[in-house]
DNA sequence: CTGTTAGCGCATTCAA
DNA sequence: TTGAATGCGCTAACAG
């Protein structure tokens, strides 16, 4: 048994260079592809590691300057069932890119204390998939070096580097599907105010209604969840009569289909029913909801290559990326 | 303009030392809460440090010994909802407990590539929520030093944590709803054999019939997969008549019960359903899915639990709790 | 109470 | 091609 592990301690260079005869410097080498050794002493040392279990220590590389891959990803205390596919997604994307995200979530204190707290290590990036944080946040960020990609709510700071979809232009595009199919009375559920993607997929319905002459019929505020779907649809309809009810995002909608039914009406056959996002369930038999697709693939795939973007240059002034929105026709519409 | 902010350097101690006019000692001291420094004196140096942006880092204090804090949660390649409501929560609780979760998930080979390569931070534990891994990696853990936790499945390796629902008590329980209820035909709809849990429930199942001197009726399995649920029900009902369909988890009886009012029989009046785990859609208006209840806040209490009691005795036996599931009673049954 | 010193594990420079 | 020496940022032991 060797010294390392009767200590229980982690098997360092040392201990390999120890086991294999040879000098530190020989081991780290061989852990180098494009460093200069001898190729049957890489052969030997790498078979000595192996046997005795040694990673090179990421931490210790990390001091030397090299980059930690290690990228914070801050999502919202109640995640929305879109936010969790986003997460899952954004994980999956930052792995293949050989990055290692840390989550941050949980409840509003947790989360703030925890944002903060992991500022401690030398991050590569930190993604935010929430929708408010105090600026000095980002000013902190600044003064470490931390380079900030913000997702889903443009972010207008000097460096930092934003992905989001073209929400007007989504919910335009929906809009004007609805209007080709004779709808006229246009009930909307939004989204809460704090959210950037609320007011700018409002925004795009206003200007399709505006261009056809029409004016919105009624109008309810939900905060992105299924139940406020649901409810909704009763203060809805108490305001007027409506033959078709946008929702802001795919939850609502989906609550607001079991808040139509419940009530005894047929979706689309009485009142159509839009999302917005295009979240699994949405595809699920019992809804088989028409809705905006927001791309999680190419909102992971633009958040990497920013990332590697600004890895390679981190002065460069920040981007902004904009995903195109795609209407997703299904059956209740 | 400091020389740190000029060569966009990390603000390290020594910078704040220099403008503080104190040792570097001193600032360590500042950031240490147990140390013994003048409360002047530490009061001067927290303000530079804040005017500064300066943050310990992280990376030199692991280092120098202490926890990196650092846990790494491996999920699936495809995860249900169940998954990520459990990563979400997972994340949370490791968030309040002060410890960073590292997700590693994605494609088959990117995750196992992912994993490999992030044993070479010294994470505090790595946390399993996937199905099969190579045995041989445990001992790289174990080589390593890094504690392993495994959940939703029992590992039995010497050091090796577990938390697992009692799925043979939780699908026993259910069974014996429904037989109270008088139903006689029963069928069943498994999950994936390389999952520990399906068999579990499986066998609590069976369990139940005999007791109750029944035998299933008619059996599929899928893939744990909404629409493996609502392809289930074709060949099910192939099969045989059945007046009540258990389903190893709640993705499959939201497939089924679309699978069966597709069909234009009524759940729960011609034929029951129920599914296990309890995930967040199983309450929806359209579902109202009776099931069985997989804590996932006491497993997360859990895991915390037994990681904090790992990291005090890293030598301690493995040691193994059993969550309680719990009947939800709803609709379907 | 405080400054000086050593060493954590590593990659890399320098000198051979 | 190789080994010895250096320093990354930090904490803790030591000496004052």
């Amino acid at each position: 048994m060797t010294d390392a592990q009767e200590r229980n301690r982690r098997v360092t260079a040392a201990d390999v260079a120890r086991a294999a005869g040879v000098s530190r410097s020989a081991v780290s080498r061989a852990f180098t592809p494009e460093a200069y050794l001898d190729a049957d002493k890489r052969r030997a040392i790498l078979q000595v590691a192996d046997e005795l279990g040694y990673r090179p220590n990421a931490i210790g590389a990390a001091l030397q300057g090299a980059s930690s891959n290690l990228v914070a990803i801050v999502v919202g205390d109640t995640p929305s069932p879109f936010d969790k596919e986003v997460a899952t997604a954004l994980a999956a994307g930052l792995n293949a890119a050989g990055k290692y995200p840390i989550m941050i979530g949980g409840s509003q204190a947790v989360s703030r204390a925890a944002v903060s707290d992991v500022l401690r290590y030398p991050l590569d990036a930190m993604i935010l998939r929430t929708g408010s944080l105090s600026p000095d946040f980002a000013d902190a960020c600044g003064k470490l070096g931390i380079p900030l990609i913000s997702s889903g709510r443009i972010m207008d700071r000097p460096l930092v580097d934003n992905v989001c979809v073209q929400n007007e232009a989504g919910m335009e595009m929906i809009t004007d599907l609805l209007l080709s199919r004779g709808h006229k009375a246009f009930g909307f559920i939004g989204g809460p105010s704090g959210f950037g993607s609320a007011g700018r997929r409002r925004a795009g319905m206003m200007q399709s209604l505006a261009k056809a002459g029409l004016d919105l019929t009624a109008e309810v505020t939900g905060d992105y969840t299924v139940q406020s779907g649901f409810k909704a649809v009763e203060a809805l309809l108490a305001q007027a009569p409506v033959d078709a009810i946008l929702c802001a995002n795919d939850a609502m909608a989906i609550g607001a289909i079991s808040g139509l039914r419940q009530r005894g009406l047929r979706v689309p056959e009485d009142v159509a029913v839009t999302g917005f996002d295009d979240v699994e369930m949405a595809g699920w038999p019992e809804y088989r909801l028409t809705t905006v697709r927001n791309p999680i693939n190419d909102m992971v795939a633009a958040i990497v290559d920013l990332l590697e973007a600004r890895i390679n240059a981190p002065r460069r002034a920040g981007e902004t990326r904009w995903l195109t929105p795609e209407v997703i026709l299904r059956e209740t519409h």
